[in-house]
RNA sequence: GGGCGGGUAGCUCAGCGGUAGAGCGCUAGCCUUACACGCUGGUGGCCGCAGGUUCGAAUCCUGUCCCGCCUACCA
């Protein structure tokens, strides 16, 4: 052991946080272990993985703290507990990184050609993946490292293709052309949940038509994007407005192309009342034109370029990008007379969220999954409660969207991802989906194969996550049997969709049971003003640099490489004037766990994070200044504690054993910011603002020598809460916790805290806890009468204490010691109710207990006055309050009888406080002025 | 348009049917032999607004106004 002289007198979280975890990854404390037999409650998290070639951020700081805080505490339990990490490759994001490098190498990944391409992206991988893994440790993440995954192992593509072929063959995946959402600038399809909808100021543009059996008339008709008049293939009116009853059936000239188009009456897309109730029908370029154009059997005209050129169909357009056609569109038919004019429109801009390019509705040819069939299980397991979605709102959000699924498009024309394992047969034209790559057609037996280009899209991979890296598809994986279905999920709500929702309809699917019994999820982190963390706000903080420090200047430069507009670098100097100070991952934790989880923006301020750090610097002084009081305890106190004898040990114990519980509550009830508030009131109100300053003349006396008879108890007492109040602290702040734990003097026990016992509660000792609270309240009275007068710390005062309970009184009398020390009260004296108030005493009320303190010679006049002002006017308001409320026939009537004497009694203290604070007044005159 | 969440002390948020709470801030005084990353006091709130239910409402109901997020096909 360390001889206490050697503890710092405060904490540095960075040497204390650098030397653990390499020890706990050796020893292997984070290891699940394969135990099919479940010969221990088995305990299993399997983590949201992070893309890999990202950074961390403070959202990945939340969840890891949170699943660490999870699995800490499991592990303590007595459970196998596992932690499995892992990071996603990220299709999109990823190779968007890799496009730009190579664009900034004057080269694109076609000149390179798929191959070449995917060792560019393996090379980057190696090269920035990983990093999230390294910060994850230094957050103290107790994760299995033995079993980390990505989703592009080879074991993850085994399962990808696993699960694709047995989808395809139970016909729950199919291939269909339809309208998708093509990105121009990924050059790919997305999903409806990739498509971001952002409200843009536009333009409805106006324009007509002309009838072309009927000279002379026309029909106007609105849209957002003129250029897709080129595509249009019908007008159409609702069938009742009677403004087109006539031309319902007419045919319409188009002005730049050699096309007839009927005008058609639907009631379905069609709302007379907005704008001229006439509208065009583009049916290969909007997704409501598409659906019309299928009731209508009407042509489907594409005049759109996969890279957002128009093609062949556009006529004298042809060639143009998409917008400089609009523009061009636009002008033609104000040149021929057709333009009508337009006005200003708010609309809905579809964007693709990785590039940001507005996305097209394009006809294609895609692979997609059939929705519906899989949600269905996905909702029963939470309607019955396999699945249990905290916090509870979140359930409807989930049903919501599981009720109203579409399919699920999971193609993607990308080269970074699981190729989709489809051939299609040059001869005969079929396609083969198989597990392992063909040889033959499986109709023709032809050779000329080609596998589909595409490959999946991130979240078909991921969706199979909770079991997949557990082992599956071996369906004896020892993993597998020990782990699903797991624990918890944690993850934050933005991915409900995107991802719980398919590990749910997946893992039901293909397991036959839920993959998590708890999905438990959390806010998003936002910057202290609660704006959202964008790198060009400049409001990313890296929790590295909260964990380890930065300088202002390194962090301006860190925050202007993200891309950071001026004024945002502006921002970061005023608010981080002089840089982050290094707070250490234990603040930082701890900050983090005590946001409440209904919480849906987390604005993480830094300076709350200095909270965090005083509660460990404090944590560390208690432990520095118990351990010399500590030493030399016998090992036979510390296996058997003796039973507590005085108040202080009574109450401290019982306060344990509440604390105890409410932590547990806590983390039972995903509370942690109840279970953080627990410890954090426990540790500083109770045991270092009254406990430690309580043994204080017991174990260190200000003079003469210590009494053994009474200081063995409380040694052993001091011991064993300190040592229990790390233990539960541990899995919040594991790093400080292991630090003090390694130096205290304890049972025989594991070799570290990680794998120590987690406290239960015990019995509470309510007549000790009732006790303290009138000894505390008498202490507060003493003291606020002191300060009010200012009278200095070092100065003893003359203290009357009387009350009419002869147990109160006597407890008191047992008190001396603790109200002389911790109330500076000489002499005291202790007495009956009815007393009396000598000449010169202030009086004052701790509950019913009467408190006088002799302030003659020691105050002037007018400071008494104002505190009996102050007091009264308090008091004062309280009685009118209650006497109001027992005034009340009605209230007396019909409120419960426990209430109301309480209010009786609440009404009498008041009384009793009021009168003692006025016989007070006399003291003013006794005063010197 | 629909759904969800929020509006409580200067700030960030708990509380969700019976005396308005915490942390930070502010303020007065203290280097009281663990801690100034500290100690002891104190200040501070028509609990968004309007109705209703109730003996009693910050807490339940209705309406309303703001603020966020998600979602939707108004050309």
């Amino acid at each position: 052991m360390t001889a206490p002289e050697q503890l710092e007198k405060a904490y540095d979280p960075r040497e204390v946080e650098s030397r653990w975890y390499p020890r706990w990854v050796e020893q292997g404390l984070f290891e699940g272990k394969d135990d099919p037999a479940h010969t221990r409650e088995p305990f299993c998290i399997v983590i949201p993985p992070p893309n890999v070639t990202g950074s961390l951020h403070c959202g990945h700081a939340l969840f890891a703290t949170i699943q660490d805080i999870y699995t800490r505490q499991a592990r303590m339990e007595g459970k196998n507990a596992l932690w499995l990490p892992g990071v996603d490759h990220a299709g999109i994001a990823t190779q968007v990184v890799v496009e730009r490098l190579l664009k900034r190498e004057g080269t694109d990944r076609h000149a390179l050609g798929r191959t070449k391409f995917l060792e560019r992206v393996w090379e980057w991988k190696a090269r920035a993946g990983g990093t999230i893994d390294e910060q994850l440790k230094v957050l103290g993440s107790s994760a299995d490292w033995k079993r980390h995954r990505f989703t592009m192992d080879e074991h993850m593509s085994r399962a990808v293709r696993e699960a694709f072929v047995r989808l395809y063959e139970e016909q729950l995946i199919y291939r269909t052309e339809r309208l998708v959402n093509w990105s121009v600038g990924g050059q790919t399809v997305l999903s409806d949940l990739e498509v971001e909808q952002n409200e843009e100021d536009g333009e409805l543009f106006e324009f007509a038509y002309d009838v072309s059996d009927a000279p002379g008339e026309q029909i106007i008709v609105a849209t957002t994007r003129p250029e897709t008049m080129l595509g249009d293939t019908a007008v159409a009116v609702h069938p009742d407005d009677a403004r087109y009853q006539h031309l319902i059936g007419k045919q319409l000239r188009h002005p730049f192309v050699d096309r007839r188009i009927p005008i058609i009456a639907d009631s379905i897309l069609v709302d007379p009342k907005f704008g001229t109730g006439a509208v065009k029908v583009t049916p290969a370029h909007d997704f409501n034109d598409f659906a019309t154009g299928k009731r209508h059997q009407l042509p489907m005209v594409n005049i759109m370029n996969k890279d957002g050129t128009l093609n062949d169909n556009a006529g004298e357009f042809k060639g143009m990008e998409r917008f400089a056609a609009r523009k061009a569109v636009k002008k033609k038919l104000e040149e021929l007379g057709f333009a009508k004019g337009s006005k200003k429109h708010r609309l809905a801009v579809p964007r693709c969220s990785r590039t940001n390019t507005v996305v097209e509705p394009l006809l294609s040819e895609q692979w997609y999954v059939k929705a519906d069939v899989l949600a269905k299980p996905a909702i029963e397991a939470v309607t019955s409660g396999k699945t249990v979605i905290v916090p509870e709102e979140w359930t409807k959000t989930y049903m919501h969207w599981m009720t109203n699924i579409q399919d699920w498009c999971i193609s993607r024309q990308l080269w970074w991802g699981h190729q989709i394992p489809a051939w299609y047969c040059a001869d005969c034209k079929h396609i083969t989906v198989a597990r392992e790559t063909p040889g033959a057609c499986e109709v023709c037996k032809s050779k000329h194969l080609t596998q589909d280009e595409d490959v999946l899209d991130t979240w078909f991979s991921s969706g199979l996550w909770p079991f997949a890296t557990l082992g599956w598809p071996d369906a004896d994986a020892p993993a597998l049997k020990t782990f699903y279905p797991t624990t918890i999920m944690e993850t934050g709500f933005d991915i409900l969709f995107f991802w719980v929702a398919r590990m749910m309809m997946m893992g039901i699917h293909f397991m036959g049971e839920v993959p998590f019994k708890k999905i438990y999820l959390h806010g998003m982190v936002t910057d202290e003003k609660g704006d959202k963390m964008s790198k060009v706000k400049g409001n990313v903080i890296d929790p590295l640099d909260v964990i380890y420090g930065i300088g202002l200047d390194p962090l301006v430069a860190k925050i202007k490489d993200g891309g950071a507009t001026d004024a945002a670098l502006k921002a970061a100097r005023t608010t981080y004037p002089e840089g982050i100070p290094a707070y250490g991952a234990d603040a930082l934790r701890w900050t983090l766990a005590t946001y409440p989880p209904q919480q849906r923006k987390i604005p993480l301020a830094i300076k709350r994070i200095e909270g965090g750090r005083h509660l460990c610097n404090k944590l560390w002084n208690a432990t520095r200044f118990a351990l010399p009081m500590l030493d030399g305890i016998p090992q036979g106190d510390l296996e058997t504690p003796p039973a507590p004898e005085s108040l202080a040990d009574r109450w401290i114990l019982s306060r344990l054993s509440a604390t105890a519980a409410a932590v547990q509550q806590g983390i039972d009830e995903f509370r942690l910011d109840e279970a953080t508030s627990a410890l954090y009131r426990f540790f500083w109100n109770e045991l270092c603002d009254w406990y430690l300053e309580l043994i204080k003349p017991i174990l260190a006396p200000r003079e003469g020598a210590i009494d053994e008879s009474r200081a063995r108890i409380t040694r052993a007492t001091l011991a064993r809460v300190l040592e229990a109040t790390l233990r539960l602290m541990h899995p919040f702040i594991p790093f400080v916790t292991e630090e003090l734990w390694q130096k205290l003097p304890k049972r025989k026990s594991a070799a570290s805290i990680v794998v120590s016992e987690w406290p239960r509660p015990e019995a509470r000792d309510e007549a000790a806890e009732r006790e303290m609270g009138a000894l505390q309240a008498a202490i507060s009275a003493v003291r606020t009468i002191r300060t009010e007068h200012g009278i200095s710390p070092a100065q003893p005062v003359h203290v009357r204490l009387a009350t009419g309970d002869d147990a109160v009184r006597a407890l008191l009398g047992k008190q001396e010691l603790a109200l002389k020390t911790l109330a500076r009260t000489d002499p005291l004296e202790l007495l009956p109710a009815g007393s009396g108030r000598p000449p010169g005493f202030a009086t004052s009320s701790a509950g019913e207990i009467e408190v006088q303190v002799l302030l003659k010679g020691l105050v002037k006049r007018a400071h008494e006055t104002a505190r009996l002002d102050r007091e009264t006017k308090g008091v004062q308001r309280d009685i009118d309050v209650m006497e109001k409320k027992l005034s009340q026939p009605s209230f007396v009537e019909k409120a419960p009888a426990e209430v109301i004497a309480e209010s009786r009694a609440r009404l009498e203290e008041l009384k009793t406080a009021k009168r003692r604070l006025e016989e007070g007044r006399a003291l003013v005159d006794e005063l010197d002025d």
